[in-house]
DNA sequence: AGCACGCCGACT
DNA sequence: GTCGGCGTGCTC
């Protein structure tokens, strides 16, 4: 019975774009374990046959090359893909022009690959008389490692490069190489202990059963099942739980030990009553969980309870049988968003976040992974939890650019939710007090059913909220951060025992160092970027909040030699400088990303705040989320002009949306909160209509700027990146590929039609020692125009010879 | 991207 | 003659 060998299609991690097609190889009958779709195996590639991870994406393939290999190995089980998520990958691959491989670790927690190496092993018999000095040398190190040396190892005893020498050897047959797969599991287990099912407390009666024998037997029949080291804390001894163990009382077993890092989180039950605009916004959603693919849009004011309906929502999915997925922004997912679940849906929850260990996140992995988990929380990537049978996915703060990932795959997760939705029967819900220009489009357009909060919760109403005229505050004299109208409304709110927030784009003290003389500002010399004054305990030092390049300041003008150099602009810490002049008796307290380095800083920051321990708080983005402080009376945004003229298309949406936001969290629990907007433009429209919380006007002007100047949502922009350490070369090749593309947008692809910019140089031309080049491309997003980058990426990719970098982003957040 | 093959110069 | 430089071309 001579059956031909099983043929399966592969798609190899690790490869470059252009490369990244399917191959085939066969599983040889050696192989110990069968291999269905969706399997990570382990294959030779290339002509040195080097082992490489690859994903299995079809079976009994009907392919017939040349020369067909065989797969190498299987690996862990617990990797393998559904085919949903074979599809998750497929559709990454498809539309985010990455390659497989960088779709699967996205998907596969890194922890999961066991670790494969080479492994290199002397043949005891082979005379080595014949060798040179060198290859003796080699072959005798090999010798003298039992159980053979692995790749590394070898390379990094000797120079760079033996691997010809080894392969000669190889051939000769005086060494051999293996592959050996470290399967050795990186599960945590611990030894549970519980009572023996078949044994009653009447053995207690049994003679020579000690006081102590007894109250551990209780202990471990109140508990039911208690880790070993549990009871060793509790001061039992460990060979009395043998003793036991072995009369056959109680039973200790090896259990997989699961990292949960919000484990102790209390559990504290709220019964939240939703109010009739709530509960009739949860019912309209509820009757969209209906099995079949559905988009809503949930557009509520700030302070309006999106978070209950939410919430909500995921318990009635739970009670289906159905599992939910929960986005939230990267700076929203604090201690107090996770017990809100957490106390709903105890160890049937799952948190994602980028915090996470490594271990964490590979425990959490396999939790989802096992059906042991009912919702999960996260950011961006837990878009991907590996769960099957979800009712709901929520994008909370759905206009939050965050949930676009700028490295690859560049996907933005409001598409994969879509996708997944749309393939599972699910309601993919957007949340948000300051929709997307272009989900509120589709929203109007009936792509998604649009439901409406238009309450504020309990009795709270919007805050009075006044623009503050910088132009007119001292104009010409003395600069000022903070207005005379904010400094009274600050000595106001601080005298009436209530709190304030200040929100300011830019961390630092000053953002420039300018010489007055020769007008040259100061840059970091890695990136086309001024640097920004940090005050430190060590004094001053000059920060470049791009490559991280620190230096202390100069004392001269290194262009021209002068002593008159002076700072311009300011940052939050010179901003919490000028309130402890103002109010030298209040406690002020700063959040930004200088402050909330740790893993818990930014909680420990909400916490204090949040119990009166201060009376101002200052920040940038990350303070504008999310938080309920009832005893804020005062927001103010210092400087709305810092966002509002970017050389990018979603300024004005942007600034409509932190002004809401900021202004939003001022007399969430009374009726006299106030905000203070301080600008020099007061008649730009964004920062007018976002003082009067006037989303719907904003929206109509906005989107009719878009239709006239074709932005999206009426198109879709391509953004090709180039960059490179030879300035010359990239210029150079930034210009040929241009012309490539219209080239072949003229020729194979005159089908689709496209609007060209470019070349030109990215709005940070220099960014750690390289230099960048951009083509934008207006278009219409669909199949034939994602065929024609993806020629171009590939045809680019060959071309550059890996001097140049080279990726396309599908309507990135910042052009 | 790696890696081998292949053809050239510098050295034992 | 051998070692090692890096140009060219392929990868199931």
């Amino acid at each position: 019975m001579n059956k031909a060998p099983e043929k399966i299609g592969v798609r190899i991690l690790d490869l470059p774009y252009h490369l990244d097609s399917l191959y085939t190889y066969y599983v040889p009958e050696t192989l110990p374990d069968s291999v269905s779709r969706g399997d990570i195996v382990i294959v030779p590639f290339g002509a040195g046959n080097k082992k490489m991870y690859a994903l299995v994406e079809e079976t009994d393939s009907q392919a017939t090359p040349e020369g067909i290999k065989p797969v190498a190995a299987t690996v862990n089980r617990e990797l393998s893909l559904s085919d949903e998520m074979l599809g998750v990958v497929a559709f990454l691959r498809e539309r985010t022009f990455c390659t497989t491989g960088d779709a699967v670790r996205r998907l596969i927690p890194a922890e999961a690959f066991e670790r494969a190496d080479e492994y290199y092993t002397v043949c005891p018999a082979y005379d080595i008389s014949g060798l040179n000095q060198k290859s003796r040398i080699i072959f005798e190190y090999i010798k003298s490692k039992a159980g053979g040396i692995a790749q590394k190892e070898l390379s990094k005893e000797f120079s760079d490069d033996i691997r010809p020498l080894l392969s000669r050897l190889i051939k000769a047959g005086a060494i051999r190489k293996d592959l050996k797969i470290d399967d050795s599991p990186k599960i945590k287990t611990e030894l549970i202990v519980s009572v023996s099912e078949s044994v009653t407390p009447d053995v207690l009666s049994t003679p020579r059963t000690s006081e102590e024998q007894r109250q551990l037997f209780w202990r471990i029949d109140e508990a039911g099942r208690i880790p070993l080291s549990q009871l060793v804390l509790e001061g039992y001894s460990p060979a009395r739980v043998k003793t036991l163990e072995k009369r056959g009382w109680l039973v200790v077993e090896k259990c997989e030990k699961l990292r949960i890092p919000y484990a102790d989180a209390e559990i504290m039950p709220k019964n939240v009553t939703l109010s009739p605009e709530q509960s009739s916004a949860r019912d309209k959603l509820c009757a969209l969980m209906d099995g079949k693919p559905h988009g809503a849009l949930l557009y509520g004011v700030t302070g309006s309870g999106k978070t209950s309906v939410m919430l909500s929502l995921c318990e009635e999915a739970v009670q289906k049988g159905k599992k939910a997925i929960v986005l939230v922004p990267e700076i929203a997912l604090t201690w107090q968003s996770v017990v809100a679940f957490s106390s709903r849906f105890g160890d049937r929850l799952a948190v994602v976040h980028s915090a996470l260990s490594g271990g964490e996140r590979f425990d959490a992995y396999r939790r989802i992974k096992r059906g042991e988990i009912d919702v999960v929380l996260g950011t961006r990537s837990a878009v991907f939890a590996p769960l099957d049978n979800i009712a709901l996915i929520v994008i909370d703060e759905e206009q939050e650019h965050t949930y676009k990932s700028d490295m690859s795959p560049k996907y933005s997760a409001r598409d994969v939710a879509r996708f997944r939705c749309e393939k599972q029967g699910a309601l993919m819900l957007l949340c948000s007090a300051t929709p997307s220009v272009e989900s509120y489009y589709r929203a109007t357009n009936g792509v998604y059913s649009l439901v409406e909060l238009k309450e504020r919760y309990g009795k709270a109403a919007l805050p009075n909220v006044e623009i503050s005229d910088m132009r007119a505050d001292g104009a010409g004299a003395d600069f000022k951060i903070i207005g005379e109208k904010l400094a009274q409304k600050l000595t106001e709110t601080f005298e009436s025992g209530h709190q304030s927030m200040l929100f300011l784009n830019r961390r630092g003290y000053s953002s420039f160092l300018i010489c007055r003389k020769c007008g040259e500002a100061l840059l970091c010399p890695h990136c086309s970027v001024a640097l920004t004054l940090h005050n430190t305990r060590r004094g001053g030092e000059l920060v470049c909040h791009y490559c991280g390049y620190r230096q202390t300041p100069p004392e001269k003008c290194p262009s021209c030699g002068s002593e008159h150099i002076g700072y311009m602009g300011y940052g939050t810490q010179a901003l919490e400088e000028a309130i402890r002049h103002l109010l030298p008796q209040a406690k002020v307290i700063r959040m930004d990303a200088d402050t909330t380095k740790g893993k818990f800083s930014r909680d420990e920051i909400i916490s204090q705040f949040a119990s009166n321990k201060a009376d101002v708080l200052v920040g940038t983005q990350m303070i504008a989320k999310g938080h309920n402080f009832p005893n804020v009376t005062l927001a103010a945004v210092v400087n709305a002009d810092g966002s509002l003229y970017g050389d990018d298309f979603r300024a004005a949406e942007r600034t409509f949306s932190i002004i809401t936001q900021l202004v939003g969290r001022s007399g969430r629990a009374t009726s006299d909160g106030k905000a203070i907007i301080q600008t020099y433009s007061p008649d730009a429209e964004a920062i007018r209509l976002g003082a009067e919380q006037n989303y719907k006007k904003f929206y109509e002007s906005e989107i009719a700027m878009r239709r006239a100047l074709t932005f999206p949502p009426f198109c879709d922009i391509a953004m090709v990146s180039l960059s490179s350490g030879e300035e010359q070369a990239l210029i150079k090749f930034s210009a040929a590929l241009t012309e490539e593309l219209k080239t072949l947008n003229k020729e194979q692809f005159s089908d689709v039609p496209t609007t060209i910019f470019g070349p030109f140089e990215a709005s940070i031309y220099k960014l750690k020692n390289k230099y960048r080049m951009k083509i934008i491309i207006k278009h219409k997003n669909n199949a034939r125009s994602r065929q024609m980058f993806s020629a171009l990426l590939s045809s680019a990719e060959k071309r550059a010879a890996g001097k140049i970098a080279v990726s396309i982003d599908i309507n990135p957040t910042a052009i």
